[in-house]
DNA sequence: TCAATAGTGTCTGTTAGACATTATGGA
DNA sequence: TCCATAATGTCTAACAGACACTATTGA
């Protein structure tokens, strides 16, 4: 690290223990919630992300593959959407005294099916104490998600596949973290042609029956957006 | 990564070998330049980003730490700006067969100085052979910076202490691939309070001379954006 | 004087948000 | 009937981009 040419230096010799870490994430009323599993009896935190060590590429499966397979295996399905976040490797405790921790953020609609052993859906405003570096992975995983929302499919992964306008509104204002402009948001959806409607309605208690749509992208958008300076300082 | 409650399972006990790799870049002409290091003349590829292999949090420092480490000895001087972007841990080779290399970019602004030796700028649009992992790592570096320059200085990290708004709109350009409006540039600076002007002019060849600006950003903007749809598919 | 670049004022089309109105169900 | 929710039309302010114009230097 001293040496000013560091690729003359060495191969990658020596090794540090690695964690796949999962930010699992589902509707809950008007907040997130996220999926955390019972740890080991000795642990200082009774909760943790769902996590698997990993040793390295070894059956042709490389870290996006496993940590698939890890959120697969914590939520018994495969997550609708998954994206990694960050690394994370500093002093902040991991449970299972990982170095370095590769963090995945993952959604999946709301479902009745029962959750393996052990596991258990927290909403984010009222988490069990985790470990600190799940602590900082959960809110990066999160503010991750809201930053991509608007390139990736990220809402409608947390909806099932036939929803309601507002259903889909509620989730850009769970995940905004505000209030959003009904007739604003639907005449944007429509200029994105990204939805297309059913001919199945939903009536919900009183009031007039909601048509449901299904996710549908059918048209590239130009994109070309003026620029942006939402810098804040710094 | 069977198991259906891994935290249950393990410390993270076995180990992979973890490489930092720095995407540096800076201006250059119309197009970014990419630090590329001589390899050792055992390798299949001649050049390679700067690297370092990390073998865990050591003495307090953390991967970000050594990674801002491993950069400033292959710049001779810290970068100003610096990020992960992500970790990449597939098939794709590395050239110190890390099993995981964990990406950062960052920029500097163009500098007389020489470099350390063994070290070179290239253009992203010419760079040589490089081993297949870092020619994806500075794929995806490149695209972090165009995606996030509208939330972090990344401009003005590119960009000496004072400049010209040509200059800087020359900087928004390059990044984005893809000309600016003039006027429009300047209204949206303008109304960020970003910039703040001294009262020094540059002449540049003929024309009328260009004030020059520091980077001093003043405000918070409330930021309030509608909701955007940029999906493009799947 | 001309050429070249800096910097600005005005117009127009697009769009986000506010507000109001109609539509359609259940209680 | 009344009320709640869905869905949509209209107005306005903000803003991006086009265009034109002025300003100031060197050749």
């Amino acid at each position: 690290m001293r040496d000013r040419t560091p690729s003359h230096s060495a191969r990658a010799g020596r090794s540090a223990a690695v964690s796949l870490d999962i930010v699992l994430c589902t509707p809950h009323g008007r907040h997130l919630a996220v999926l955390l599993a019972h740890a080991p009896s000795g642990d200082r935190e009774r909760w943790t992300l769902p996590w698997a060590p990993w040793r390295g590429a070894a059956n042709d499966s490389g870290v996006d593959e496993s940590a698939e397979q890890c959120a697969a295996a914590a939520l018994g399905l495969r997550p609708a959407w998954m994206t990694q976040f960050g690394a994370f490797g500093d002093a902040k405790r991991h449970p299972g005294r990982a170095a370095l921790s590769v963090g995945y953020a993952a959604v999946t609609p709301a479902r009745e099916r029962d959750l393996p052993l052990g596991a258990e859906w927290f909403p984010v405003t009222a988490l069990p104490a985790v470990a600190p570096r799940h602590k900082a992975m959960i809110e990066t995983a999160v503010a991750a998600l809201r930053d991509r929302m608007d390139a990736a499919p990220i809402a409608f992964r947390l909806l099932p596949t036939t929803f309601t306008l507002t259903d889909l509104q509620e989730v850009y204002e769970l995940l905004l973290g505000r209030r959003v402009h009904k007739a604003s948001f639907r005449r944007s959806l429509q200029g994105a042609y990204l939805v297309e409607p059913t001919d199945e309605w939903r009536s919900e208690g009183r009031g007039r029956p909601a048509q449901l749509f299904r996710y549908a992208p059918r048209k590239r958008r130009s994109g070309r957006r003026g620029v942006r300076f939402e810098l804040l300082g710094g």
